[in-house]
DNA sequence: CATCAGGGCCCTG
DNA sequence: CAGGGCCCTGAT
């Protein structure tokens, strides 16, 4: 589908704003609803009963943060409409966020402060609504890092839209109404395996009411939790990604996956991931060190990783053994 | 060729 | 609460 209306807005994020450490995560698997350079991000967007091509251009700095956004659709959109983009976008890309208190606290943490120096403005933040974070969680789960590439564009060619704007063509998510009445082996035929099961109950769970973003957001993190809990197919690790991306709990960090002890064993106590430190040891050193902002910080920690991985021509050795792609 | 584990989670005992 | 099974894929 070719998206021929333009609209352009100008957003003003809370300074410090990093506009290329927010709008790229290479630590994210590429995937075909997006695309980057420096000083822009394409994104897609299924909202609101439109396919939105949007265009997020630097227009700023680090201090003066200004961004231009175009927002391609085939359908004309009126102001109201645009006005709350404007303010969904805002929520998902934490515009507003204000970091004062953050890099105040860490400023003289010798290991810590240079990359907060380095990375100052970034912050955390999903692209996605809630359902497309479940369903990449999902594909996520249990495989390398090609394998959830491979799913996630089958998906998007059998359920999702692609449109063309501003000289890409990008796929759209699919609405849960819309992948709905397939069947679990219309899904295996796309090689997602088991998580064919988790897709179509997370879906239904949309379709019938059963979980609602809008509403979940202005709840407690244990009410989040305990209702992303509640999913089939989504567990402690999906669900401590969603609760920091999605629900911005900046200290939310109680589960530490086996290849995530892996990394952070040689960060931080440079022990050989073949020998990790325990979960438990791991847990009570981030409380200790980054108490109130375990999950932002460990951000900093793991995007600083792998912009060196993706931006760098000298590979970490350790690190490359550990990412199977 | 066969075997195995992977950027989890569910279910069972 | 530990451990087996799950789909498929690439590495060995």
């Amino acid at each position: 589908m070719k998206l021929t209306h333009r609209k352009i807005v100008e957003l003003c994020p809370r300074a410090p704003f990093n506009f290329d450490a927010t709008m790229r995560k290479p630590d994210h698997f590429p995937s075909s609803d997006n695309a980057w350079q420096p000083g822009i991000r394409w994104q897609t967007m299924r909202w609101n009963s439109e396919q939105l091509g949007l265009k997020f251009e630097n227009t700023g700095t680090v201090g003066e943060p200004n961004i231009r956004l175009s927002i391609w659709s085939k359908n004309k959109l009126d102001s109201s409409f645009i006005d709350a983009l404007t303010v969904e976008v805002t929520y998902r890309y934490n515009l507003q966020l204000d970091l004062t208190e953050f890099n105040r606290r860490f400023r003289s943490d010798l290991k810590f402060a240079p990359i907060l120096r380095k990375w100052r403005g970034m912050r955390p933040l999903s692209y996605s609504s809630l359902y497309e974070y479940l369903m990449i969680a999902i594909v996520l789960q249990n495989c390398t890092v090609r394998r959830s590439v491979n799913m996630l564009q089958a998906l998007f060619e059998h359920y999702g839209m692609s449109l063309a704007y501003d000289d890409k063509v990008l796929y759209t998510f699919w609405l849960p109404e819309e992948i709905d009445q397939s069947t679990e082996d219309e899904l295996r035929a796309l090689k997602v395996g088991y998580r064919a099961k988790s897709i179509k109950r997370v879906t239904a769970a949309f379709v019938n009411g059963q979980i609602d973003e809008l509403a979940l957001r202005t709840q407690s993190r244990d009410e989040q939790r305990a209702a992303l809990l509640r999913l089939y197919g989504i567990g402690p690790q999906s669900v401590s990604y969603i609760l920091t991306d999605q629900f911005h709990r900046w200290d939310e960090f109680e589960h530490v996956s086996p290849w995530e002890q892996k990394i952070y064993s040689k960060l931080f106590f440079d022990k050989n991931p073949e020998r990790p430190v325990s979960v438990a040891k791991l847990l009570r050193f981030f409380n200790r060190r980054f108490a109130g902002y375990r999950a932002l910080a460990v951000h900093y920690i793991w995007e600083d990783l792998f912009w060196k991985r993706t931006h760098r021509s000298a590979k970490i050795d350790w690190l490359e053994k550990l990412i199977r792609l």
